[in-house]
RNA sequence: GCACCCGUAGCUCAGUUGGAUAGAGCAUCCGCCUUCUAAGCGGAUGGCCGCAGGUUCGAGUCCUGCCGGGUGCGCCA
């Protein structure tokens, strides 16, 4: 159900009946101020510009057109042309209802479901995961909860840099770990030793390789090795790979992250492929050799001078680059994977990057016009100095630390705020309002710009922050517990009479529109807000309209108690497609 | 040099296809707990929306130029 869309439609349908162009749209959307209706319809305006009339003539003549049906109460013209539009309270209390008896809250899966690959998280093995994979790893799963729940098949793609030079160096390096460590202990067991610090291991093998006479050329034998497909090579490697994922695994699972081993198609999974896509592409005329390096110019991408945005594909070398790797695998999601739209979870300063790749795979022709490659770009993680978020001493921070502490530091405000918790409770609420914190307070900025990451303010219970939704929860579930009462067992209306009852309806009745909107412009913020600003309403509404107090009839309790009930489930199904847990009690 | 992003209250941020008096939270000040969790609610204060032009009935939003900050630009990913 989606309200805009319904007025859209009657609107529409009015303006043309009133002879107005159809180009000429009618411009719904929310009413901005309390006091101009719930809705409103700006297309007059702009219609009669078009057609050299008066506005609020034409306004009154569209509203003559206007079928409101059940909907509508009444429409008034304001101002210079608006229509402010009144909706039918016993119109919103039906649709409640129909909210309240249905598992989905009454938002229908899309009637043409897409293919939608999410290339999103894409740690890299050789190193422990850092803040710097936080926002690609939680804005993509929130993006993949919320178009799975639209009703779309979403692929998951954790493209893993496992492949590389580098390779060379940590295989070789681990190769003489195993050699050196207790014989007898089975070689995953050895391994496992090896590498339980990967920045450890990282690090000491760097400095063999910087340093150690004979090193650098062994981890070169290495690298020829493994492309060569050795077999005590590709085991060790192997090896490598299941212990790094191991370690991304619980990070996953720290941060309620829906990844599992199956979305992981690393960069090596591309491999064989990149000889044959750059013989294509030079035999096609679409790349051509420049300095010994091959090249693909994009006139597509030209500056003002008119010079082509330049593309490598292959080293002077013959070694491939990234963008190799991004090309082959665009046309693997678009062939093999068969997406409708893919998208890229994927640091903004890649952009320049991605654009090249998404032209040069068009250019091409690896995938049809149809499927849509869209960057989701996001912004940097700032600290309180404005600058790129580091460690005390300037160095990285990893991602596990960063968990456990936001862990801790919610465990301790919980325990503060609600002494007659169990150490259980409180163990369990921390971790859910900790980690809830450090994805909201990252979901809720818009997504392209730097953010600064502050724990007090994420932490607060006070404004757009995950505690505070949590909290609007566990109000709800604590009304039912008192009641003792199901949200299955409740009959009767749903009665809208007073000004809190009714703005919260009308929010209610918002959700799905949120999440078209979302589904369409991939940012998850606007759905923070809309979850924010429905939990305002419904402290509100806690304040001023008493549920389980004296005085309140049988019938009205039943009514408040079923829209305590759609607040709870909006906030729940809402908070989960970001990826966030709700609690019982806090 | 070229390209992209950002500039809104003291601070952190919203502002959807251009719409009415630019909105929240924090901070500051004033109120509300014998009543469903005060981890809450209500109210007040606080703005040349970076600057200057332009487009139009109407601009925080679109266009141009400038100022300030960030990022990226042939052989890292």
């Amino acid at each position: 159900m989606n309200i805009r869309q319904l007025l859209s439609d009657k609107f529409q349908a009015a303006m043309l009946a009133a002879g107005i162009p159809e180009d000429c749209g009618p411009i719904v959307a929310p009413a901005k101020k309390a006091g101009f209706g719930d809705y409103q319809a700006n297309g007059a305006m702009g219609a009669a510009k078009r057609m050299g009339t008066n506005p609020r003539e034409l306004a009154a003549k569209i509203l003559e057109q206007l079928d409101g049906g059940e909907m509508i109460e009444k429409v008034e013209v304001a101002g210079p042309g608006f229509m402010n539009i009144h909706l039918n309270g016993s119109w919103l209390a039906g649709q409640l209802a129909a909210a309240e008896k249905d598992e989905r809250l009454n938002i229908a899966p899309v009637e043409k479901p897409q293919t939608i690959v999410i290339d999103y998280s894409h740690p890299n093995l050789a190193k422990e995961m850092h803040v710097g994979h936080l926002r690609s790893t939680i804005i993509g799963d929130a993006l993949a909860r919320l178009l799975e729940f639209r009703g779309h098949k979403v692929i998951r793609q954790n493209h893993m840099g496992d492949w590389g030079t580098q390779f060379g160096m940590l295989l070789a390096h681990l190769s003489d770990k195993l050699e050196n460590n207790d014989a007898g202990a089975a070689s995953d067991q050895k391994a496992r030793v090896a590498l339980a610090d990967l920045e450890i291991f990282y690090r000491e093998a760097k400095v063999r390789f910087d340093e150690e006479q004979g090193f650098d050329d062994r981890a070169r034998e290495y690298v020829v090795k493994l492309q060569g497909g050795d077999p005590e090579c590709l085991k060790l490697w192997q090896q490598f790979i299941d212990i790094s994922i191991s370690h991304s695994e619980e990070i996953y699972d720290k941060l309620n992250v829906t990844l599992q081993r199956g979305d992981v198609y690393g960069e090596s999974e591309y491999n064989d492929d990149l000889p044959v896509l750059v013989k294509e592409l030079l035999d096609r005329g679409i790349a051509v050799e420049d300095q010994g390096a091959v090249v693909v110019f994009l006139e597509e991408m030209a500056d003002k001078e008119g010079n082509p945005s330049p593309m490598i594909i292959r080293k002077r070398g013959g070694g491939y680059l990234y963008s190799t790797t991004d090309l082959a695998a665009i046309r693997y999601r678009a062939n093999q994977l068969n997406a409708d739209r893919i998208l890229y979870v994927v640091d903004a300063r890649q952009s320049l990057h991605l654009q090249q790749a998404f032209t040069a795979s068009r250019k091409a022709g690896f995938l049809s016009e149809s499927v849509s490659l869209e960057h989701c770009a996001f912004g940097t993680m700032m600290g309180d100095d404005g600058k790129p978020f580091k460690t005390r001493s300037g160095g990285t921070v990893k991602l596990s630390a960063l968990l456990d502490e936001a862990i801790e530091r919610a465990q301790k405000l919980v325990a503060d705020k609600n002494p007659e918790l169990s150490a259980d409770e409180c163990a369990q609420i921390g971790r859910a309002v900790g980690i809830g914190a450090v994805k909201y307070a990252d979901l809720s900025k818009t997504r392209t710009n730097d953010y600064v990451f502050n724990w007090d303010a994420m932490l607060s219970f006070e404004g757009n922050t995950a505690p505070y939704l949590q909290y609007a929860y566990t109000r709800v579930r604590s009304i039912f517990r008192r009641a003792g009462a199901e949200p299955e067992e409740l009959t009767g209306e749903i009665r809208l009479d007073t000004a809190e009852e009714r703005a919260l309806a009308i929010r209610l009745c918002q959700f799905g529109e949120i999440l078209e909107q979302v589904e369409k412009d991939t940012f998850p913020h606007a759905l923070c807000g809309y979850l924010y600003d429905l939990a305002s309403g419904y402290m509100a509404f806690y304040e001023a309209c008493p549920v389980l107090k004296e005085g309140v009839s049988e019938e009205l309790r039943s009514s408040r108690l079923q829209l305590c009930d759609l607040v709870a489930r909006t906030i729940a199904t809402g908070l989960g497609l970001l990826g966030i847990e709700v609690l019982e009690k806090m």
